[in-house]
DNA sequence: CTACATGCAAATGCTTTGCAACCTA
DNA sequence: TAGGTTGCAAAGCATTTGCATGTAG
């Protein structure tokens, strides 16, 4: 499948837009819908992860191990974050929440190298 | 203000029209534009924080300081996470990643109680 | 011919915004 | 009357869905 191969041949994160752009260059006439819905079965397959993280918008990751990531709040851009799985936080809960525990997600924000340059936002004197 | 005194009498964290619907019984006449204005400002007030969690939906919290959740997956409840925060995971990163770190979010996810109790899926025989 | 994937466009769900009416000082 | 707040409705955006067409076996 075409998109599993794009997703997979850069390592960034790309929302359903991103990747609809970079397929459609080699399949012009794909839809966006269809897009959605391949993406939807791909990660059922546990072929792809969908990341639901912190700002709304979805991004899909073409590697399916458990791992986090970091996130720039400003542009969005979402990296992987180099560190080991806390394994062991759940146990912390064990006991002292009435939910069953299934399973948990660490995000990390920041601000990637281009962001980190300009100031957060424009001057906007009041 | 009503909706931070409704959004603190219960420690729940409501979605924006959950609070709309009990704001609504003290002030009948408020729309729910109004509700999304208040909670902006309250929330750059820093009186209560906006969640951003995995399930695409907003909630609010009544308690400003950083603490962690618990969401269900099925009927996306949350409850707060009894742990005490990871101060030094950030440490971990620093050297191994271009971004400039701001701060980290941990999420649990579970099954409420009440979601317990169902099977996840209706049998759904394929 | 049947079954299923697709393009397209419309619908959905949550959130934000424009604008005129309103209240308060 | 000037300022900011509100209700209402419309817009916005990402995502999902219905349906008729297309394609493969």
């Amino acid at each position: 499948m075409v998109l599993l191969e794009e997703l997979r041949s850069k390592n960034n994160h790309p929302s359903a837009d991103e990747l609809y752009a970079r397929v459609r260059q080699r399949l012009p006439r794909i839809s966006l819908g269809t897009v959605y819905r391949n993406l939807e079965v791909l990660s059922q397959l546990c072929e792809i992860q969908k990341l639901e993280l912190s700002g709304s918008l979805k991004r899909y990751d073409g590697v399916c191990g458990k791992h986090y990531h970091i996130r720039c709040v400003q542009c969005n851009r979402v990296d992987d974050a180099p560190i080991a799985p806390l394994n062991q936080v759940e146990n912390e809960l064990y006991g002292t929440t009435v939910f069953e525990i299934i399973g948990h997600n660490l995000e990390f924000t920041g601000l990637c190298p281009d962001c980190t340059q300009k100031p957060k936002a424009p001057p906007a004197e009041i």
